[in-house]
DNA sequence: CTATAAGCCGTGGATCTGCCGGTACCTTTG
DNA sequence: CAAAGGTACCGGCAGATCCACGGCTTATAG
């Protein structure tokens, strides 16, 4: 059970992280390993949990939802099982993250327009005080980790 | 060029982004769809810039950087260009969005430990002032757009 | 030196993909 | 009204891909 990861196998993730749907062989051939090799590797990886899935990336935009926002937000109780129910039901919100600090919470939220952000903000700030900020563009959208000396 | 999804191409998409390397044949019979007609949607989709791309998730821990943080930047002046600089070099920096409001930049970092992330931090602060909150949990990983009546 | 384990390679059968023609339905147009 | 064109779907086939198998090489320990 080798906990640490080798050159190929970063060589691996940049690739699998770049084009999730890449063909095994095409990837061996880009680490410089055979196919079966790869597919022993990559398989590894997976039932190690270091690679937790594949996803589609969808343009948010493009399916109507092109305004972006980070709110924060404040929550003097603990009535967690509010802001779950919310989860699940508000698909606007796209992340949501429990961090130190006065804000408890981060939320990465997408709406179709300002009205919807504001309808949404309105529904969040039920449940304590929120800081809404508008995101322009991504200007580094997300990538995922890259081993040393890339 | 129709401009509008239906309910089948939501249904496409909501497959797609939990399991981006699910067979086009599972996939048309989740949504009730011959192999060749759903090939048909999934590249149209792709045309149209609606899938942008298919990638490998990444458990972070995993890897060795079990240290997540968001990092708000406030920014004086107008050298984009050091940010931009940074933002190449520094794996560490997974995210980077833009936002109206004080803080101009809102990055997502993961780093190896707290004295790397206080690096990190001081790199960051050369630029701005910097309010680093440590994540806890992601409470709901990213999770992609949905369509109306899941 | 031998035994064991780990990593890699090549092969072959099962599966999937990509491309073809063909059908049904709707819209447009003469 | 009828013909032409467009759209979305299906089925089938050739080629590419995936996956499990056994054999080969190297490293390590006894």
């Amino acid at each position: 059970m080798t906990e640490i990861l080798d050159a190929t196998d970063w060589a691996i993730l940049a690739e699998v992280q770049r084009d999730g749907r890449i063909p095994l062989t095409e990837l061996g051939r880009r680490v410089n390993l055979s196919a079966s090799a790869t597919t022993e590797r990559v398989k590894r990886l997976e039932a190690a949990g270091v690679i937790t899935g594949y996803h589609a990336a969808v343009d948010l935009a493009k399916v109507g939802l092109p305004v972006l926002a980070v709110v924060r937000l404040k929550y003097p109780g603990s009535q967690h099982q509010q802001l779950y129910r919310l989860l699940d039901e508000r698909f606007e919100i796209l992340e949501c993250l429990r961090t130190t600090g006065d804000d408890c919470y981060t939320l990465k939220v997408a709406t179709a327009s300002m009205p919807h952000l504001e309808q949404l903000v309105n529904e969040l700030g039920r449940l304590g005080s929120t800081t809404t900020n508008i995101v322009y563009s991504q200007t580094l959208p997300y990538r995922g980790p890259r081993g040393p000396r890339t």
